[in-house]
DNA sequence: GTTTTTGCAAATGATTTGCATGGAT
DNA sequence: ATCCATGCAAATCATTTGCAAAAAC
């Protein structure tokens, strides 16, 4: 099921789906996004290549791409999702007080998580660590450092 | 910061903040609770010792307590928040299905990680490991067992 | 030409806010 | 008597849905 963004438009034709400017725009944005973005920022990136983008058509693309394993949907904190252009296992750090996030390029053992996973009734696929602290910007932002 | 659902009603008073039945009723059954529960069933519960709780009482509550450290909110991917009654560290399993989410006892390593993070810039003072999987009650209503 | 996708407008659902009343101190 | 907390109703915000028009096949 990986798919990259350059086979788009092969695996839309393979499922029966269309190839639409809107579909390969918001593809291309996800696939250059440094960071976690939200719907909404996305929408404003792709309404620079294709006018008159819709929020519904970005939220049902990115459903897809999702589905596609072109990127993944990331809950947070303050209830606005962010969209993460990263789908290998990687951990993330969460601002306390910003809700930014962050990626961590760091190894973790989770064998005896993932046992425990599967000792509660759960088929376990993946494990993730986030983290939660407060980030340069808020430290420095706050007269309490911290 | 800590604080006990059994001094509670000391910790308002020394915060010169009232001591309500509603607070009290409410900090009683997130102490009893033994999953976790979304705001609107943790204001079911609570109506049947306080008829007449009204939901941003519930939730503003609810924030009083996190504050206080009684409990913890948790983000979920489909959107509605659940409150966790443990505040101590420990991990989640989340169906990937359903959304169900339970604990996990289990030890692990997070050193490099914690250490990225502060390398990333962050003042991290705590990891959890969210594990994603399918629980048991999906698998079995899937004709597909995963 | 047929079917899918789009964009609009409206609906939904969780959470928050404003404000007057009621209750705790 | 004072000030905080409650409950109601309404507002907010992200996301989803219904549907007719437009575009891809």
């Amino acid at each position: 099921m990986a798919t990259t963004v350059a086979d788009l438009e092969t695996t839309l034709r393979a499922r029966g789906q269309r190839v639409t400017p809107q579909r390969l725009a918001i593809a291309a944005v996800v696939g250059e996004l440094r960071h976690h973005a939200t719907a909404d920022e996305i929408s404003g990136l792709v309404a620079r290549r294709v006018p008159g983008i819709s929020l519904p058509t970005v939220y049902a693309t990115l459903e897809l791409l999702e589905e596609l394993g072109l990127v993944r949907r990331v809950a947070t904190e303050t209830g606005t999702a962010v969209f993460d252009p990263r789908t290998d296992a990687h951990h993330h750090v969460v601002c306390r007080r910003c809700g930014a996030i962050a990626d961590i390029e760091a190894p973790a053992d989770h064998l005896d998580v993932l046992r425990a996973a599967e000792a509660a009734g759960y088929r376990a696929d993946e494990a993730q660590v986030v983290v939660r602290g407060v980030c340069a910007g808020c430290r420095a932002a706050a007269a309490d450092p911290g």
